[in-house]
DNA sequence: GCCAACGTTGGC
DNA sequence: GCCAACGTTGGC
């Protein structure tokens, strides 16, 4: 049992549509870049995941959803007319994986990236460091805890 | 829309 | 293997 953070601009994908279907899931695909990827692969059935809006009016995190599937070849690097298509991806040898998701919570509000910022256990973590890009990111359980304990006190 | 920070690409 | 050029991310 692990926890993570992952980023998506809500027009693409947000808790909301999670939440407008508990009981399904939705793939997390489109993951480019290595490091996310080897965090995608180390994703275990049960892990819990912040889902983090950003490029957005409300940047912060927005609610919790859990894994449903562990990793697997991502399709859409095999369609090229999709954006995530990649010339250099064969089924044979696929470069990116995907995993699925289910939705658990949606906080009440959007906790802020300032507010998170302010967090003392997330001092360290790449999510609130100048000039981060990684788009999935491991939490410890003291960070995932502290995150969760200000987003109960801002009710 | 701007731009700093970062990852990737490709010539050498 | 270096590193300049380029494309992308993401807060502001």
């Amino acid at each position: 049992m692990a926890y993570w953070l992952m980023k998506t601009e809500p027009d693409e994908c947000s808790i909301d549509d999670f939440a407008a279907d508990p009981a399904s899931t939705i793939r997390w695909d489109g993951v480019r870049n290595y490091q996310a990827r080897n965090f995608i692969r180390d994703m275990v059935v049960g892990d819990e995941v912040f889902i983090y809006h950003s490029s957005c009016k409300q940047i912060g995190i927005a609610g919790v959803v859990k894994v449903a599937a562990s990793a697997y070849p991502d399709p859409s690097q095999f369609d090229p007319s999709s954006p995530y298509w990649d010339a250099k991806s064969t089924p044979r040898n696929p470069r990116w994986d995907a995993v699925d998701l289910r939705f658990v919570t949606k906080f009440k509000t959007v906790l802020s990236l300032e507010q998170l910022k302010k967090l003392p256990d997330l001092i360290d973590n790449p999510l609130v460091r100048k000039g981060n890009r990684l788009s999935v990111i491991p939490f410890s359980e003291s960070e995932w805890q502290a995150v969760l304990k200000t987003s109960n006190n801002i009710e």
